[in-house]
DNA sequence: CGCTTTCTTGAGTGTTATCAATCCACGTGG
DNA sequence: CCACGTGGATTGATAACACTCAAGAAAGCG
């Protein structure tokens, strides 16, 4: 179904800018192959990294009911992106309600995660954040991929972790060296293994926020056919 | 236009709990009257609160998903919703493109405002916290009041406010004191005056939000009619 | 095999948290 | 109208977690 959005391919290598902070917006992307985050500079140096995406993620959604785009977004890896024009947005809504409905409910969904993470940076502590983030992932590559195991690609480095989460390069080095002493996590490289998931999730109160979808809703939006 | 889904009418009490987590997604609401917070509790006292709301608000569109809700909803002050249920939004979805289209709109606005809230609880000291989050209520106030000046009815209290910015009611009562005597703001029981708004913007990185919209947008959403 | 980038480790600092006492505003009832 | 009680706010003293600075190790890349 939305294949329907897929009709260009633009290629990138690691490390590019996709998009600067205000940019024209001019459309959205679908991610074919790569990993991408969306950051903010504060101009000092600082940056606070919003969002990860991976293969199937639409991106820039939040941005059309702007001119100007609000955050920049940058690959993490080679990355394959299909973009789909804003003007072009309008003949899909008005024909098709199951695209616009899905193009809504993903809005609705990683508006919970955000959620999730203002809760991980706003009161769990640095060890916590770094295995809710990684949990949050696992999650969302689920979707795609049911047999994902507990040990999977994870091309983040330490310092893009620190500025998803509010911390330090340092801190999350150490506290990484913590979670692996702990035998909770092994990560290597670009690698992670979840060794006590269950553990993972009760310490820092996990939602899998991608599953436990009601199904309902979808025939509610998409008209019941 | 938004009439339309305001039929009904439920009132509370200040710090009433309009809804627990986990409870059945059975409406969303629009306030039509009063303050209200969406909150997580970790369980163990620790409490994070996602997004506060105020008269005009649409409350709970992203619980629409799911079936039990994410979040709880609490009153900070006497409060009139219009519960409208689940189940009548398809009906509503199928005849009408501009409320489905301004639903939507909201929804991704209200998550760039999120992003704005996460880099200010990541990366923001204390004090430009506070700053940012009176910044962004007052900016929704401007929506609906055009003469809203710098000094506005501001009815959340400190421990509210700590678990709104991820930090400690000792730091907010701290914090304003050092923000007072550099006189930036007047912060007196439910009442803020930003003293020098365009410092606080520039020191806290503040986007208006919710102006500075593209109206091509809602055309494009709604089908230009 | 060097060069660069990323990660690790150590030492010292700082912002915010914690604990606890006091103060103040406000509502209640005598 | 004033005493009293309650919850919120302030203040002080101390502690903890994460930050900064800086040096060294490891990993990735040409």
């Amino acid at each position: 179904m939305m294949a329907t959005l897929e009709e260009d391919e633009v290629e990138f290598r690691a490390g590019d800018v996709v998009r600067g902070t205000s940019d024209e917006v001019e459309s959205i992307y679908i991610v074919k192959e790569g990993w991408l985050f969306s950051a903010v500079e504060l101009g000092d140096g600082r940056r606070q990294i919003l969002e990860f995406f991976v293969p199937g993620d639409v991106v820039g959604l939040h941005d059309l009911p702007y001119e100007q785009t609000s955050y920049e977004l940058v690959t993490l890896t080679e990355s394959t992106l299909c973009p789909f024009p804003k003007e072009r947005l309008g003949p899909v809504f008005e024909t098709s309600r199951a695209v616009t409905g899905l193009l809504f409910t993903f809005s609705l969904i990683d508006h919970v995660i955000m959620l999730d993470r203002l809760k991980s940076i706003g009161r769990l502590a640095a060890k916590d954040r770094i295995a809710h983030l990684m949990l949050t992932v696992r999650s969302r590559l689920c979707i795609t991929n049911d047999e994902l195991g507990d040990h999977f690609f994870f091309p983040i480095p330490q310092a893009e972790m620190a500025d998803a989460l509010g911390l330090t390069p340092v801190t999350i080095s150490r506290s990484k060296a913590e979670l692996q002493q702990e035998g909770l996590i092994r990560w290597q490289r670009r690698e992670v293994e979840l060794l006590d998931r269950a553990a993972l999730e009760k310490r820092t109160r996990f939602d899998a926020r991608y599953q436990n979808l009601d199904t309902s809703w979808f025939t509610t939006l998409c008209g019941g056919y």
